[in-house]
DNA sequence: TTGAAAGCGGTACCAA
DNA sequence: TTGGTACCGCTTTCAA
């Protein structure tokens, strides 16, 4: 009884006790259970340790190494929202990334007001992330300033600056834009407006401008726009109002992103106008499950697997070789025609699958 | 220039630098830094030892200190799929429940064939995390064993195991395929098929339980199960291709989650049957956007963010005081009755396709 | 109230 | 090929 209660724990393995056990020093194991100083030691030796340590159970304490290394192998990413499936999905593309690379992924919701910005990257950087990962930035962010002020390697995915302070990895918001008013109008539509996100975030910012381009290369006044203040449903609902208000002749709304379309979608029924029938409806991102809705949405094909695993790769580069300057990644986009986009009822121009890229002519779902 | 070159960087602030730039100890700085320690310290120190923190920009290494103490403050989560908004949603609950509470959340994604579990748990158990929550657990499932055999806190969310080894959060997998059951039967449906979900999970098996017995005491039959062998879309379709094979006069269907209703519609739109006009359909979660669907989908609510929330508070309560015996937490679920469901066309007990050959029933488009 | 010192478990360099 | 040792930055006990 008593013996057992001498030794209640049997006490984590650690090199030191692994040469305990084996009469050699603590330096020898360290060599012969690293792969990179395995040759060095004597075969016989390596074998006695790793059998050791294997009976033993010994795991590496990474905390320790990490300590004595300045590298944790460990890379933050920062969401605004783990529950808006575009970030989930990013974020399954970072972990692909990091994946068998032997990093680890410390994830950190913003919140919606993204007042805690700054505690959350405090808390990363305390922990010694290698890198960060913001899927967050605005056009100008403080946090960028602050992470970059850290020199902590960062990537911005998603959402880019105005300016390349830090290396991104975006979509291409203006071309895609473009490509929804140019499947709007080669519909026949001429009266289209705009939902446009959040002025202070690029996604909101490029593709307003892609829509503005858009129309005015295509002959049309780009007026009609009315910018939610948020990508929410809600806020997609009441510009949609706005917009039937202000302009009640509208045949077409390209919104910023997807939600905003549902939130349009869900206005467009309450108040009994049909979709596409009567108005036309894109969106933007082409978010999980987004080909489920009635009508299913036509929208623009964003990438956000791909997105996470560039910008982790990105990052990983910028850690394990410092020093190179901001590169901007701007991954392709494509339209995918569903229900929600039809000709109008005047017609469509007679040439209207003519002279569009190939992307445009996706067969509808 | 010689000057320059001799403080080429300013070096890191810790408490050391701190100590020498007001020629104190630097465990007086540790102490003052430190809120539960500080009251021992002159207020004078204190402040001079806060302001030269501030000014050298001075942040704690959790890593050194994690080392020291031996705890991380850490929790590793690990899902099945993180493009899963089921998971994603729970994910969010986790991270409410760590924030401010300061635990960070490693997360790792286990990828479809769950193959690599052990070396997840490894790498995390290597980062010395405080505790875990596994949304993968099989009904017996070994990396359980593993985690508890190395004695790290451990907490299940969303699938539970057969015997309660570790602490557990579920929804309550059983009643709600019942109220599903008793919906449909409600409706007049009196051949009810049920697409189940993997049997090795537990809220496959729970639910397929949760369907016979709702049968049996409705005074059905309960044997038009198929089991589909993951919880994909398609895996939903192949299910209710053999659904309409096997008993073509089947006239609702419950299946084991959303994206196997969503794989069954498909195929059910593909064939032509109309849902719910000829065929009834359930799914089971509620998850984001399901709502959006056409027909929207009736479901059974499950509520994944408090799940998630539940099984971080609860894991924190087993990192904090140890000890305690595994606990099992059963959240309610709701019915939420949609479109995708509605009584029999011609009552409860007639078969209007009775008698007819089954390959004349299969195309009825 | 403050100082001194011993680690935590690795890593890496120098010597033998 | 192996041993010895000095850290990494913080926590914590013991003295002063």
């Amino acid at each position: 009884m008593t013996l057992m209660d001498e030794k209640p724990r049997p006490k984590a393995a650690t090199l030191q006790t692994i040469a305990d056990a084996l009469g050699v020093h603590r330096s020898t194991v360290a060599r012969a259970l690293n792969a990179e100083e395995r040759h060095r030691i004597t075969p016989d030796v390596v074998k006695r340790v790793t059998e050791e340590a294997e009976r033993q159970g010994y795991r590496r304490d990474i905390i320790a190494a990490s300590l004595r290394t300045g590298k944790s192998r460990l890379v933050g990413v920062i969401v605004p929202d783990l529950a808006n499936p575009v970030f989930s999905t990013i974020l399954d593309g970072v972990s692909a990334a990091l994946t068998g690379r032997s990093y680890s992924m410390l994830v950190a919701d913003a919140g919606v007001p993204l007042g805690k910005q700054a505690e959350i990257v405090d808390a990363l950087v305390g922990r010694r992330v290698d890198g960060l990962i913001l899927a967050t930035a605005m056009r100008n962010d403080p946090t960028v300033s602050f992470c970059l002020g850290l020199k902590v390697p960062t990537v911005l995915v998603n959402r880019a600056e105005d300016t390349l302070r830090a290396s991104s990895v975006v979509a291409d918001d203006h071309r895609g834009m473009g490509l929804a008013i140019a499947h709007l109008a080669e519909l026949g539509h001429r009266r289209i407006a705009h939902i446009g996100g959040p002025e202070a975030v690029s996604t909101g910012c490029l593709r307003r401008q892609g829509f503005q381009d858009a129309m005015v290369s295509a002959g049309l006044g780009a007026t009609r726009i009315v910018s939610a203040d948020s990508y929410a449903r809600s806020a997609g609902a009441s510009a949609a109002r706005q917009i039937f208000a202000c302009w009640p002749d509208t045949t077409a709304i390209a919104a910023g992103n997807d939600l905003l379309a549902l939130g349009a979608l869900e206005y467009m029924r309450e108040r009994g106008i049909g979709c596409p029938g009567e108005v036309s409806l894109t969106g933007f991102n082409d978010m999980p499950f987004i080909d489920l809705v009635d009508p299913a949405l036509t929208t623009i094909r964003v990438p956000q697997h791909e997105m996470g695993k560039a910008a982790a790769d990105m990052l990983l580069g910028a850690i394990e070789g410092p020093g190179r300057p901001p590169e901007l990644q701007r991954l392709p986009v494509t339209l995918v025609v569903r229900s929600s986009s039809c000709a109008t009822a005047s017609g469509p121009r007679e040439d209207r699958r003519e002279g569009l890229p190939s992307d445009l002519l996706l067969p509808r779902a």
